[in-house]
DNA sequence: GGTACTCTCTGTAGTAACTACAGGTTCAAG
DNA sequence: CTTGAACCTGTAGTTACTACAGAGAGTACC
């Protein structure tokens, strides 16, 4: 099994489909970091370098927030987890997610019944502005 | 009709329910300012101020984006709107919340799918883990 | 070897929409 | 008159990037 020369960055987020300032930006924050610097200073990463970007990634992708994807790198790298903690971890985020999109269908709902009084007139009277200024008076 | 006599920011954001800093900010931006001052300087907000903020919060509170909220304050004040203009606005804002209510939704599913495979032990050997690893993998 | 073009480096600023804080007035109640 | 709440200003922090400027590498081609 022979070792891959490591890449550099810009093909690292070629690979992994991402921003290639995003991948420093990750380092900063100090999440992943290269593990190797060529002799001019260029970054190189290696597979695990990789595979670490990659995993947050995907943890990015899935909706997690950047603090709850350094929790899970480091668990998942120090072995110091239960499989019950990673589950609940997820769990939490997607109870998070389930309400997010309640609320995105309540306000969905809402402003379909405000659109819906607009007759797209090309006057100035409109129902739907009419309404946004009484329902919200209505609030109060 | 009398004049009920102008409030001052901490009573507008009780009457509103919003945020005290908020209303500042909305004026920093230029969005809402209060129309007058009292000698000392504090800000003073009239009915029409009120309900310029009022109509903007709830505007916020429908999902649009502070920019759109000025483009419908003036729209509205200045009365060089029609209603298809508007309606247009607020329809493909609508259509944006019902782009996100997706994407959530295929969210929630891939991580349902993910987390079931979690069997909730005490030991580090997840099959969720190794599970976003590898779907991490597949995806690249 | 030279030249041109792309890639990478660094630091820094900008984005959205607030929120929070510090250090200083002013107001209102008792 | 005192005390505590509310208000003032300016500024920094939040999240997760994204963009840019100016300078130094790497590389492809003649």
């Amino acid at each position: 099994m022979r070792m891959k020369r490591p890449l550099k960055r810009g093909a690292v987020a070629e690979l992994l489909d991402s921003n290639i300032e995003t991948i420093r930006y990750y380092e900063t924050i100090g999440l992943v970091a290269a593990s190797a610097r060529s002799d001019s200073g260029h970054r190189l990463y290696s597979e695990a370098d990789i595979e670490r970007l990659r995993f947050a990634l995907r943890l990015r992708q899935l909706g997690f927030a950047l603090a709850e994807v350094r929790e899970l790198l480091t668990m998942t790298e120090e072995q110091t987890f239960s499989c019950k903690q990673v589950g609940e971890i997820a769990e939490i985020h997607l109870s998070q997610i389930h309400r997010k999109i309640d609320d995105l269908r309540q306000l969905a709902m809402s402003l379909e019944e405000i659109t819906n009084q607009c007759e797209r007139t090309d006057t100035p009277d409109c129902a739907l502005v009419l309404s946004l200024k009484t329902s919200s008076r209505a609030l109060n």
